[in-house]
DNA sequence: CAGTATCCAAAGGGATACTG
DNA sequence: CAGTATCCCTTTGGATACTG
């Protein structure tokens, strides 16, 4: 593979540091998952979530909601329902996060194209 | 944010399988540091990406780099020299994680700017 | 230089049960 | 429905020292 052989140092630094970054912030089993979801789906309540995650269970998508809302990436809403629903929808900012899913996505739909010619 | 709602719910499970795939490959704190180091930096050595990747203890590099090696992401070269040096580059494959990467980068970009306004 | 060996702390995350 | 509480196991990964 030809790299690009970026030669400027402190450009090299700052994108890494920014790779860090992102990393720190939506590394985890299932932080993309739940954004695909509300990418794909739309806004969402926490049971439907659960299902559509395959396999989270509720302490856990608890938290990372919680860790997804801190970060800007998705808002919470109680809706004045009987019973009281709560929705999640993601926030203009998330939209940066898309590329991110995508690019994700269609390198997971390729690996398993190549591992199935193995 | 608008999602696009995809109403296909095969083709939404069929793209959530692979992103978990996806994610199951390249978690972590240090696959994709790593990566970028190789696709800004080109092939380089052991001590190097140990450098490149800011705080990565040899022990984790090594682990990091045969996983990467084992889903044929990297190469390993042990090259003639004297004392023997050994190289890492990226596979062709390898060419499909770049986008991902650089959404990352760019998110992470964005992100700090987004932070430092508030 | 390119790792390996050992030890260990912390985080991640699953199972289950329970609550307003 | 939308969570929280508890318990507990596994994985991750850092520190340090050592080897061919």
């Amino acid at each position: 593979m030809a790299a690009t052989c970026e030669q400027d140092p402190a450009r090299v630094a700052e994108r890494m540091l920014a790779l860090k970054d992102a990393i720190e912030l939506l590394s985890g089993k299932w932080k993309f998952c739940i954004l695909l979801n509300l990418y794909n789906l739309g806004p969402m309540r926490f049971k439907d979530l659960q299902e559509t995650s395959l396999g989270i269970t509720p302490k856990v998508l608890s938290k990372e909601l919680q860790e997804l809302e801190d970060n800007l990436l998705i808002t919470r809403t109680v809706n004045a329902t009987k019973p009281v629903t709560v929705s999640y929808a993601l926030t203009p900012h998330a939209v940066e996060t898309q590329p991110v899913i995508e690019a994700l996505v269609e390198f997971g739909l390729k690996h398993r194209r190549k591992i199935k010619q193995l």
